[in-house]
DNA sequence: GATAAAATCGACCAATTATGTCGAATAGTC
DNA sequence: GACTATTCGACATAATTGGTCGATTTTATC
């Protein structure tokens, strides 16, 4: 057994799943190891979930480096960061987020700075330099804008855990990028940008359904 | 403060995010009561519980009802129940169940067993009487169909559960429900089953983003 | 507005549950 | 077979949570 193994393990039942449900014998009889070798490798449960939490950290950053490298212009950039933004937000359950917050305050604090650290220096520097580019509106107040823009991903990653019920997280999340690029996107850059999303209507498209388009053209003969 | 909203409370908590992440603490002071009072209302925690389950049961089947309200075929009934039952699937938190299982076992039991009594019969009529009618394939054993789509219905919750991630849970219900269709209904029934889908079409097509078919539109100018 | 009854509060206790420890057992190496 | 490294799971201790109860507030009635 190695730590790399429990981590890992630990990451992806934590963030899908949320923390509190898992106690350490949990872990251990998932791992079919004993709790003596869990506290070989974390000295004790908060060490494991920072460990967590720095994975967290370093693959959200990784995934925004990854879409850095690409070569962009600014407006491509800001949808690719929106979107490594959006998928994060889909693959990682608010449980995790609430549990860190009432257990671990001081590590989700830390969390949470990281994580807006990674992210919105990036978007403001791409939205800056796009407002002089003229492809995000002049009147926008960049420093502002990000900063609620922060906020309101906030608010819809809650509300998406809460609605699951009716809509799907998916459609809330896509739903909120439009809405944050139609309110950024200069107005003659509007084709621009609907020429960009089309690019990625690819990767939003795997949820709807083939069969409908298939009757759909059928019903057309 | 009446049992009621007590009770509905719950209900939408427990069923969204799983009973052990509230405790009775918890639950009153989201209720803004106080636990004298809420003890007033139900008298253990078990109680409640158990009032939530009843609850669970009676929604699943009132939805079932009004299903079988409407005049219909026996395609349509089909289609009709197993979409309640999809809808069910997607409103309800795998961690509901698997809190249920748990720590409250009997009650789990208890109400899975009343799920099944809901709706399974109706399937098993309909199937039957379709297979007569010619609509689905003769040779299906609808018994055993019936006890092969529990087992699966089961799977695909637990399955969605874990991959949130990925796929969204509403296109993982909607390709197991097209997988069933497809697989009872005759071929010769096919056009019939493929009309009625698309008047399902609506509703799933809400997950469908707007935009991205104004802009397949405007591509085609 | 005085009095009784009903409802509410939240501190408290007891029981459950989880974390972290430790001696014993097992596996591997020379 | 002796020595080391690793693993096991029972156990003690700490933390959490279900459930109780007297004190207090609110409501109803005269």
């Amino acid at each position: 057994m190695n730590e790399t193994i429990i981590l890992e393990t630990a990451f992806r039942l934590f963030t899908t799943q949320g923390i509190q449900p898992f106690t350490m014998d949990e872990i251990a009889a998932r791992l079919a190891i004993s709790k003596k070798t869990l506290y070989r490798f974390f000295t004790s449960r908060a060490d494991l979930v920072q460990q967590v939490c720095r994975l967290v950290a370093a693959n959200f950053n990784q995934a925004l480096e990854e879409a850095d490298q690409a070569d962009a212009d600014n407006l491509q950039r800001v949808l690719s960061h929106m979107t490594v933004n959006m998928d994060f937000c889909k693959k990682t359950s608010v449980a995790f987020f609430t549990d860190l917050q009432k257990h671990y305050p001081v590590e989700y604090t830390h969390l949470v700075h990281t994580l807006n650290n990674f992210i919105y220096p990036r978007v403001l520097k791409v939205l800056e330099e796009g407002i002089v580019e003229g492809v995000f509106r002049g009147s926008l107040h960049p420093q502002l804008v990000v900063t609620i823009l922060q906020q309101h991903i906030q608010k819809d990653f809650e509300f998406a855990a809460e609605l699951v019920n009716d809509y799907s997280k998916d459609e809330v999340f896509r739903q909120a990028l439009y809405l944050f690029l139609y309110g950024v996107i200069a107005p003659e850059a509007i084709p621009r940008l609907e020429n960009e999303l089309k690019k990625y209507s690819f990767a939003t498209r795997l949820a709807q359904p083939k069969e409908i388009q298939q009757i759909e053209t059928d019903q057309h003969k």
